[in-house]
DNA sequence: CGTCTGCTTGATTCCCGTCAACACCCGTGG
DNA sequence: CCACGGGTGTTGACGGGAATCAAGCAGACG
């Protein structure tokens, strides 16, 4: 268990304790590193789709292109997360993904996947668990471009950022953090134009909830920010291990 | 192959032909097929969550309450499909399913789709494909809801439901058919008010696009209709046998 | 110091929500 | 046979939240 563990490994292990074996399957993934540089697009709409990617290290966003020009996010990854599982049954890809800062990526072809699935029933396992995640995520996502108003969204937004950062990143929930999103990057995440963005924003500072400057965000009042939101972070609480607890637990742990 | 073939492993066996092993595996999860009636809360919001359910018959919808009382549709489902993926990596529910016809499910514990990964691996790559394809189907709303106007949405929404339609059932593309939603339904699965659902039939209506009286739509000009909604099929048109190429195919398939 | 990109602010417009009245269907019961 | 009532869909008037357009502003960088 040295400093560089890698954070695929991290994330899986979040799930369930992985064995030597699976720790060994997941590296394999992970392979070969690529530095990508902000603003790279590593795939778009319509490419053929047959690898999956894991993300190492900066932000990241998937979007879809409707005719009339305009431009939808449907998912921000954070380092840890698998890109690219919603199109393992499909041959094209269905959405781009742009890189936000500069990182670190690793492709695999989908074939590793059904590898996995044939070695290894807790990884196949975590898998699942990850995919109906991501599907939880989307879903929460569509509540909230359906049904709130601007400053809702927002801060159901940012609320979100500052849970998932916390439970990937540092451990610890942090109210204040680096957000490297431009204004119309959270137009086209929150379905709102960036004019109203801007506006919205500044409610929300002059209510005394956000304070924002350049691409650094803190939060002042969780409480009244939640409740303002309508936010319920039991989304983001996952955890496999009620499901494992019939499994017997790993004892060669490396301590 | 007799005439009352069911219909998960009609489902599954659309992405890939299924052994007898395979099929008498999936089999085992429709064990005990339970009728329910129109209206019936299959679970709710909160609710432990330990169970996934196959879809036999009718029609059936997962909906999320918000704090001001208004509610949002998230997925509506139909025979042969699978419900409660979502929860999988989660101890709760995070949305209810009601049923919107009278109709016929299974229940099955979580333990059983981990059973599953254990014993094979085709079924295993097929439930992956389709939670793909849940999300995939999530995400095309997303866009929907937070990109489209009313007409659109309407439009997009009608396009979608012909298409599952005719690859569930028929296998015929069919422009005219039953669809049992109110119009408050309408309105809490597109965002919109109920009022507004109405005006927009009409203006449909009005535009020799859309015809529909009580619970029975046709639709008149699909090419028109989609070029409106921006449709495009292709996030319906899965397909997993490119992937599996590289597998032997089964021999001893009953004809 | 000028230019470029991204943010802010104001004026106007429009889509859709809300409220309210009304029509309709259908079953009940007098 | 008609009166009644609830649930559902329709139509109109009105208001509000967010889009759009346009101009001004502030850093970043050469």
């Amino acid at each position: 268990m040295d400093g560089k563990e890698s954070c695929i490994v991290r994330h899986f292990s979040y799930y369930y304790e992985l064995s030597e074996h699976d720790k060994s399957l997941l590296l394999a993934l992970e392979q070969s590193p690529m530095a990508v540089e902000t603003g790279t697009t590593l795939w778009e709409e319509g490419d053929e789709a047959k690898e999956f990617c894991t993300f190492k290290k900066g932000w990241a966003y998937s979007y879809r292109f409707l005719e009339n020009g305009s431009r939808q996010l449907i998912e921000l990854y954070l380092p840890g997360d698998i890109i690219g599982l919603r199109e393992f049954a499909f041959s094209q890809r269905l959405a781009g993904v742009k890189m936000v800062e500069d990182g670190e990526v690793c492709f695999f072809p989908h074939q590793h996947l059904l590898d996995l699935f044939r070695r290894s029933f807790v990884l196949t396992s975590i898998l699942f668990a990850i995919a109906s995640r991501q599907q939880v995520l989307i879903t929460e996502r569509l509540v909230n471009l359906a049904r709130r108003n601007a400053r809702q969204k927002l801060a159901h937004f940012l609320l979100e950022i500052s849970q998932r950062l916390s439970q990937t990143q540092t451990g610890s929930l942090s109210d204040s953090f680096h957000l490297p999103l431009s204004q119309e990057l959270f137009a086209d995440l929150l379905g709102l134009s960036p004019v109203h963005v801007s506006r919205t924003f500044s409610a929300l500072h002059e209510a005394g909830l956000v304070h924002r400057e350049r691409h650094h965000v803190t939060l002042h009042d969780l409480q009244a920010l939640k409740r303002e939101a309508d936010f319920d972070e039991r989304y983001l609480i996952d955890n496999m291990r009620p499901l494992f607890s019939g499994l017997p637990r790993i004892s060669d742990k490396a301590s």
